[in-house]
RNA sequence: GGCAGGGUAGCUCAGGUGGUUAGAGCACGGCACUCAUAAUGCCGGGGUCGUGGGUUCGAGUCCCACCCCUGCUACCA
C-alpha cells in the first residue's frame, strides 16, 4: 500500500476562516479521499500558523494573551473544518513542542551540514510603512513603493540571521525543470521558473525584538522568522527528527494558495536541500475564490461568512459548489445565485432525484430487493467510461473534471431510465427486462455513491446506506466499481438527498 | 513600469498546427412521459467570437496597433 502524505497550508491565527480557506481545505480533502479510494495509505495534515507579529497584534486588539488567542483561533478553525467534513489525520500547530523541536533541529542541521548557508548580517533596506515590510528594487518605482506611492520609504537597519538562498538557484531550476519537484498548474510553474531565471537573493530568517516565536538556535536575542518557522510544519508532523519520520517524508503533495507558491517552490525546497533532506514531490497552487466577481478583500470577505455559506444548503452542497463551480485551478466566482442554481440543477434535480426515482421503482416493482442483473447494459458501459475519465481527471488533481465525469453519469442514468421506461415494462409484465433495468440502476447508484464521495462525503454515505450494501462508500474498494455487488440487497427509500426548499 | 495569461451565447467555459451553417452545461421557450424532490427526456430561440487594421481563396483560429481584465514582480498564509 503506497503512502500518500499531503498537506494544506497552515492558517494564520489572525482572523476567521472564510471561503478562500475553505476551498483549499475541501479541495485537499477531496484529493485525500480519492487517494484512499484508490488504496493509498493516506496521511492528510492540516494545522495553524501561530507565530509572528500579526498574531500578537490581533491578540492584543482583542484583549487576549497570544497563547489564549491562538488556542481560541485553533478551536474555531478546527470547528469549521469538522463541519465541512475534512478528514485530516493530523492537526499541527506551530506553538506545539514537536514543531519547536523540529525547527530548532532543522536549523542546527543546516548549520552542521552547510555552515556557510546561515550567517549573520545587517539587513538594510527601504521599509514601507504602508506594507509594513522591506521593499525590493523591483517593487520600487521612482523611489516609492508601488502599492503606496504617496508614502516615503524609510531606510532601516536590523541585525539578522540570513539564509544563503542564492546558492540554490541552479539546483532548484534543475529540479523544477526536470519535474523532480513538480509545480502545478503550469502557470505557477512558469512563474517560478522565471523568478529563478532572474536569480535569487539571500533572505533574512530571524527577527529581533519579537518574543512570540521560536528562539533562533544559539541566539536568544532573535526568533525564527515566521515563514522559515511555518514551512517546517510539514516536516514536524512526520516526527522529525525522531527515527521513522522517513515513513512519511518526503511529502507527496503540498496544497497551497497561488499567493504563496514562491515560499513552497523556492524557499522551502532550498531549506531542505541545505539540510540534505528530500524535496516534496509536488506543489499544487490553487486559485482564489472571488465574491460576485470581485476579489475577496477584508471587507467583502466578511460580507459572506463561511457559516452562512454552509447553512445555505448544507456542508456537502458547499463542498460541491466550491470544487465544481469555483474550481481548484484558476480563480473562480462565488455568488448565491450560482450556488442556488447548481444546488437545484446538479444536486436536487440531478443526483438527488435520480436516487429517489431509482429507489422508488426498486421498492415499488421489486419490494426493495435488487434483482439479478443479467448482462451488462449500456448504462454499465457508460459507467466504465466514466470511471476512466474520472480517474484520469482526479489523478491530475483536476477536481472539476472529476465532478463533471461523475455528474455525466447521472445524466446517463436519467437517459437510461427514459429509454427503458421501467414503469412501462412493469405494466406489460416484461419481467426479465424490468429486472435488467432495475439492476442496472442499482449498480449505477453504487458507482455514483463511491465516485461522489470525495466531493460530498456525507450525502454519498446517505445514498450508500439507502442502497443497503453495508460498510461505507468511502471504504468501498475501487475494483468493486467494475461490477458492483448489489444483487439481492434490500434497499431503503431515503428522505430526499437534497431537499429543495420552496424559496429556492 | 516589467513579465505572463485572458477577453467566444444572460452566466461558467470548450474551441492543438487557419477551411462546410461557431460548440457544451446552466438559465429561458415549446413538446413528450409519469418511476421521481412539477422531477426527467426531446426540440428550439439566443453569439458583429474585446476594438481597428493587415496576411490569405478563406481567420475566434496567424501578424500589427489599441482598449479592458487577471496574475507574478522576494520575506504578503
Amino acid at each position: 500500500m503506497p503512502k500518500f502524505y499531503l498537506t494544506t497550508a497552515i492558517d494564520y491565527s489572525n482572523g476567521d476562516p472564510h471561503l478562500g480557506h475553505a476551498l483549499e481545505k475541501v479541495g485537499a480533502d477531496a484529493i485525500a479521499r480519492y487517494r484512499r479510494l484508490r488504496g493509498d495509505d493516506v496521511t492528510f495534515l492540516m494545522g495553524m500558523d501561530e507565530h509572528s507579529q500579526a498574531v500578537v497584534e490581533a491578540a492584543e486588539q482583542n484583549g487576549y494573551s497570544p497563547e489564549a488567542w491562538v488556542e481560541r483561533m485553533a478551536l474555531r478553525f478546527a470547528e469549521f473544518w469538522e463541519r465541512l467534513q475534512c478528514s485530516h489525520d493530523d492537526w499541527i500547530r506551530t506553538t506545539e513542542p514537536r514543531h519547536r523541536q523540529a525547527v530548532t533541529e532543522l536549523i542546527q542541521r543546516i548549520e552542521r551540514l552547510n555552515p556557510d548557508d546561515l550567517y549573520t548580517g545587517e539587513y538594510e533596506g527601504l521599509y514601507c510603512v504602508g506594507c509594513e515590510e522591506f521593499k525590493q528594487p523591483a517593487q520600487i518605482v521612482d523611489g516609492r513603493c508601488i502599492e503606496h506611492p504617496t508614502l516615503e520609504l524609510v531606510p532601516t537597519k536590523e541585525r539578522n540571521h540570513f539564509f544563503r538562498l542564492s546558492r540554490y538557484r541552479d539546483a532548484l531550476l534543475g529540479r523544477i525543470r526536470s519535474g523532480e519537484l513538480a509545480v502545478e498548474p503550469a502557470i505557477r510553474r512558469n512563474e517560478i521558473l522565471r523568478l529563478l531565471e532572474d536569480g535569487l537573493q539571500d533572505i533574512s530568517v530571524s527577527r529581533q525584538r519579537l518574543s512570540w516565536g521560536i528562539p533562533f538556535p544559539g541566539d536568544p536575542e532573535q526568533t525564527v522568522y515566521v515563514w522559515f518557522d511555518a514551512l517546517i510544519n510539514y516536516l514536524s508532523a512526520t516526527g522529525y527528527p525522531a527515527e521513522g519520520y522517513q515513513r512519511l517524508w518526503p511529502a507527496d503533495l503540498h496544497v497551497v494558495g497561488k499567493g504563496i507558491t514562491r515560499f513552497h517552490c523556492v524557499i522551502w525546497p532550498a531549506m531542505l536541500l541545505a539540510a540534505g533532506l528530500a524535496l516534496p514531490r509536488k506543489v499544487w497552487a490553487h486559485g482564489y475564490v472571488q465574491w460576485e466577481g470581485a476579489k475577496m478583500s477584508k471587507t467583502t470577505g466578511t460580507a459572506v461568512t463561511l457559516g452562512e455559506a454552509i447553512d445555505r444548503h448544507g456542508p456537502d452542497a458547499l463542498r460541491y459548489f466550491l470544487l465544481r463551480e469555483v474550481g481548484f485551478e484558476a480563480d473562480g466566482n462565488f455568488s448565491w445565485e450560482r450556488f442556488d442554481e447548481r444546488y437545484t440543477a446538479d444536486l436536487a434535480d440531478g443526483l438527488g432525484n435520480l436516487a429517489s426515482r431509482a429507489l422508488a421503482m426498486l421498492s415499488k416493482y421489486r419490494d426493495g430487493v435488487v434483482p439479478a442483473g443479467g448482462e451488462p447494459t449500456s448504462l454499465d458501459g457508460a459507467g466504465a467510461a466514466t470511471l476512466e475519465q474520472y480517474g484520469e481527471a482526479m489523478d491530475a488533481l483536476d477536481l472539476r473534471g472529476g465532478a463533471e465525469a461523475a455528474w455525466g453519469l447521472v445524466a446517463n442514468a436519467n437517459l437510461y431510465i427514459q429509454q427503458t421506461a421501467p414503469w412501462k415494462l412493469a405494466k406489460e409484465a416484461r419481467e426479465e427486462e424490468l429486472d435488467a433495468s432495475l439492476a442496472a440502476l442499482a449498480r449505477v447508484l453504487y458507482r455514483l455513491a463511491v465516485l461522489v464521495s470525495p466531493f460530498i462525503p456525507g450525502k454519498a454515505q446517505a445514498l450508500w446506506e439507502a442502497l443497503g450494501v453495508g460498510g461505507s462508500a468511502a471504504s468501498a474498494s475501487w475494483t468493486s466499481l467494475a461490477a458492483p455487488p448489489v444483487e439481492g440487497v434490500s434497499i431503503r427509500k431515503p428522505e430526499p438527498l437534497f431537499p429543495k426548499p420552496a424559496s429556492v
